[in-house]
This record gives structure tokens, sequence and C-alpha cells, in this order.
DNA sequence: TCCTCAATTGAAAATGATTTTCATTACCAA
DNA sequence: TTGGTAATGAAAATCATTTTCAATTGAGGA
């Protein structure tokens, strides 16, 4: 959260190593607002570092998410979307998912009541299953503007 | 919602055919409170129907979830799962899934107050983007109590 | 009941995203 | 600077899902 590289920290805390790959990765997604894909990753860092393969880019995703620095979402295409996880530099947001062109809109309407919805049943659940919750996700779906 | 094969008028109102393969899903689905993939499905009709083959599974479960009898989920174990749509024979609910071992539960407490914050959500995301919802999903990830 | 014909099906091949393998490369602590 | 290990890239392998296409079948009309 603090100024350019402020990641290095992070990897080192966890014994990683910081290597270009990675760091192309977090700056491209910290730079975009889309929700890519691995092959549009793969595209927009082979343009800096056209050494870089897709294999590396898909590891690289699977770590990033593990070390809850990305959040990984399905919106029905056929392929796992990526975007910074909230906190790191993006407002708490969920989606709207057009079912008819894929477009996603972020919003973050609500937040506030949704959040308290979201801590009563976190409390709720975690008591009744003895589930420790970590994460939630709430999509919509329906048809955009420019598909109706 | 009436008796066995209730779904025929379903089919007929729709110009679809009720064939057995169509049928032996439903029925399955109808039965089962998990939340099984194409395979899973698949292995249990092709006991009582060994004709069967996984293209219909997959073919007929895009039919259901079109018709809106079915909802397809993610879970992140990279299939689709299906289970019987809310209204049909079972309740509104959401799911808990634990990211250690997969599991899943089901559960429908604070329903009022999600519904009630749904709506909210629908209403002014319609005005605000003039995005029509049709549907929602809502998910927790955590640890569940085996996996601790 | 029988016929016709488009809807439906099944097998096999194709697709496409993701993962594995393995030899090579490159961080980074000492 | 160097050694050891984590990380990488290319190619092959996996695996869920889709497509192709010829054969089959449900259902309305004769």
């Amino acid at each position: 959260m603090s100024g350019p590289h402020w990641w290095r920290h992070r990897f080192r805390g966890c014994g990683y190593r910081l290597t270009f790959p990675r760091q192309a990765i977090l700056e491209l997604l910290s730079k975009t607002s889309k929700h890519l894909s691995a092959k549009e990753i793969y595209s927009a860092v082979h343009k800096i570092y056209p050494a870089i393969g897709l294999t590396t880019i898909y590891r690289t995703l699977d770590l990033l998410v593990q070390m809850g620095l990305l959040k990984k979402f399905d919106f029905g295409d056929g392929q796992s979307r990526y975007e910074l996880a909230s906190g790191i530099k993006k407002n708490h947001h969920h989606h709207l998912v057009c079912v008819k062109c894929g477009k996603i809109i972020d919003y973050d309407d609500f937040v506030k009541e949704e959040i308290e919805l979201v801590k009563k049943v976190e409390e709720a659940l975690s008591k009744k299953y003895n589930f420790e919750i970590k994460d939630h996700k709430i999509q919509f779906y329906g048809i955009c503007s420019k598909c109706k």
C-alpha cells in the first residue's frame, strides 16, 4: 500500500523470490480495472517481456491468489478471471454480470448494509457449523443496457 | 410442483420433447440434496440407462438451466455442479464452501434479511446501470470443522 | 395404430483451459 | 562471487466441455 513495489516485502516475508514475471503481473493488475483472464494477462505481459510463458502466468496467478494479493473469479465464460484483492488497491465491491455479452460492472453500493449482513451471517454460520469463514463472493446476473 | 412428472407440461410448453434422459436427470436431481457434477450425474443415470452418453448429459443440463429448472454452480473444483432451482423443490439458500476439502453446506439462515438487501441492491442497480437483474449468487468460503 | 420428420441422441473427434514434466535459468543468502 | 534452490519455459499431458454427424425416436397428424 506504500508506493511502487510495496509488495517486495510481502514476498520476502513468505520466503518467495521477487521475479520479473511476478512484478510484471502485479503491476499490470494494479493498473487495470478490468477482470483479466490468464490469456489476456499473458498477452499484455508478453509485450514487455516476450520470454514469458503461459505456464508461468498460471503458476504466478495461483501463487498470488494463495498469498491473498489477487482474487480469482468465474463469470461463466469458461475461464478464470483475476483482480487485485480488495484492500490492496481497490475498494470492496461485487459484480454485475451480463449473461448475454459478458460485460462486468463493479459496484460498491450498499457496501455498508452488505457488510453488516455478511458479518451477521458469518457469526451465525461459524457457530452453527463450526465453519471458519475467510471470504465471500456476491454476484448479480442479468441483462445490461446494451443487450436489452 | 404437483406429483411426479409435473415437468412434462413444462417441456410441452416450450416445444421440447420429454425424453428418457431428460426425465432421468430431473428425477435424479430432485431426489438428491447434493451438488452433482456432469460426470457424477452421468454415472448415476448410467446405472439405470446404460445407453446414455456423456454428451447428452451436458446438453440436457444446459437445456434445463436455460429452462430455469436447474442452477449451475462453480465451487472452484474445475467442474460445474448442478442443483434443482429454488422454488422447484428446494428452498432459497446459499452455499458455504470448504476451500480445503470441497465440502459444501447449504444454508438458509438470514434469508429474510438477505432478500431485503438483495431487493434494495437490485432496485438501485437496475436504475443506476439500467441493468435488468435476473438472479444472484452468494457464496462463503472457509475451512470446515473437519479440516481445521 | 401407423407414418413422417424434425428434435434428440451417442460415439468419436475436436477444442480449449489448465497442469505436469523436466531440463535450464536466475534469485539471494552466505 | 558462488552454491543451492526456487522459479521458469517449452512441450506434452490432462480433463471438462463442445462439436460433428449419422442413426434414433417422440409426438402430432393420417
